[in-house]
DNA sequence: CAGGATCCGTCTCGATACTG
DNA sequence: CAGTATCGAGACGGATCCTG
């Protein structure tokens, strides 16, 4: 059985590699898009406002390795994909979820301090 | 008062803003230093393994900004600067912890995954 | 419909050199 | 000690064109 270091200053580390996934541009949106039930890949690009056809590609693909979401080619035709949360993924949700909310709930104290800050480097 | 979106396709999101400023490389290895109280600049160099000055400079710029750390310049020779998380930087202690024990706990599926899909992409 | 391939600008990041 | 300034490589992301 493999261990891994708790040493989050490791590149190694869980969460540092949790991060780098989560962090990308698109990820979240898509596991949001995704936590309503499987969705096919047009239906996720509508939703996704302003993500470009690679970027949606290749974050599904991302997630696709990481075992966070199935994806489904019906033989039809035209082609229907379908892209669907794994338990995985859907056991993610809650902790972006307290992120999330987290979020929501200091984003104007955030805001705010920002602001101040800007106002003091204005007069140097 | 200002309301924000809830809608998390937006770019003004708390939650994009939070996750952008999140999922930079170095700011969770930043506050994870500073969760144990007050530290000077060359103590978090060097507890922070592998940032440059210019990235740790930075990230601490930008922690300030956001209201997150407080910097205090001590009047001395040579000089002396703390860094130390404000209220609302030690708030974030607990949604990223509950990230990253989810990391933890979860990892070992995430690689495994990885594993099993690259293994069938090298099939063909 | 669901991408794959390619081009290209932008931004991030690290290394290095210098400073109050 | 705690930065600032500058440069260059590489990653990131968007637009466009093409295909089974």
């Amino acid at each position: 059985m493999t261990t891994y270091a708790a040493d989050p200053y490791s590149a190694a580390c869980p969460s540092r590699q949790l991060l780098d996934r989560v962090g990308d541009k698109w990820t979240v949106l898509v596991i949001g898009t995704l936590a309503g039930g499987p969705r096919r890949y047009g239906d996720i690009a509508r939703a996704v406002e302003g993500v470009s056809q690679k970027m949606l590609t290749q974050t599904l693909r991302h997630l696709e390795r990481d075992g966070l979401v199935t994806r489904t080619v019906h033989a039809q035709v035209p082609v229907r994909v379908d892209y669907e949360l794994t338990e995985l993924g859907r056991d993610l949700i809650a902790p972006l979820g307290v992120l999330h909310r987290w979020a929501r709930d200091h984003i104007g104290e955030i805001v705010a301090a920002r602001a101040a800050y800007d106002a003091r480097e204005q007069r140097g």
